[in-house]
DNA sequence: CTACGATCTAGAGCGAGGTCTAGATCAAGC
DNA sequence: GCTTGATCTAGACCTCGCTCTAGATCGTAG
């Protein structure tokens, strides 16, 4: 059994992987692109071990990614981040960018969900009376 | 002036591109991809001349596209088109399987969102009260 | 001690979705 | 006829965001 530690501060790259839905090579590869705000803390032989804090940031870059922000703002935000305090306004300008690019993405996306319950509708009646025309066909 | 015709029934490339938001070379992409229902029919010198009914189509696979479909789905949506009436209810069961998936991602762009709005206020709230700690600091 | 699985590094590879280039051709205006 | 700009084809190339491989090492269970 792996130390599926309970409150001990650190988890291996693996454990970090389940909690984070992210694979371990993402992880490693996340690290190298500088997303992370530390260095992740290794054991004396050479493994990875996450703080709940690196764990609770990996946390919201998976929101963040999820939600469309690309590497590049993530590792800007996790480089203000890193510079600790005094850059707070930054970080607030970046997020709230990004806040209002979702929001523009569920409006968009409402407006798709709408154009495409029309059509599915349209199809359903059309299968409803069981072939009447006026449907889409290539041939006029 | 490029001929920016008005009813004429046929658009070149150039004029589908700015009505679709495609550019010509993604128009001449999705030709050769097979996403289109029909051939696109040609002047005598070779230029495409799109009907509205292409129009149509791709202005329907711009919103399909921009919501998250794969072209590999779109692809898949245009043959059944092409293969004329019969197959509605398959034409019936993608769009509504797409529309499910938009709503699942809409919902979690709201909950990405709410997570964001919420570190939003939390740098908001700091910045007003001028500095108070509390915030992501690598350094505890 | 031996196994065996988890992790390590460096770097190659991949799939999606286009974008861009080169070199030729077409079509419209002067 | 000449120039200019849009379009043509085939195919190379690009970015993004991982994923996978190879070959070595760690660490725990038996």
């Amino acid at each position: 059994m792996t130390t599926t530690g309970d409150a001990t501060q650190s988890l291996g790259i693996g454990e970090v992987a389940e909690r984070t839905g992210l694979s371990v090579h993402a992880l490693r590869f996340y690290e190298r692109e500088g997303l992370l705000v530390g260095p992740v803390r290794r054991t004396s032989g050479g493994r990875r071990r996450y703080t709940s804090f690196d764990v609770e940031w990996l946390l919201v870059c998976v929101k963040l990614r999820e939600s469309g922000m690309p590497l590049a703002d993530l590792k800007h935000f996790a480089e203000l981040v890193r510079h600790g305090p005094g850059n707070e306004a930054e970080r607030l300008r970046l997020l709230d960018a990004h806040r209002q690019r979702v929001d523009a993405q569920i409006e968009a996306l409402e407006e798709c969900r709408s154009v495409i319950a029309w059509k599915v509708g349209v199809y359903a009646e059309h299968l409803a009376r069981g072939e009447a025309g006026g449907l889409w066909d290539p041939r006029p």
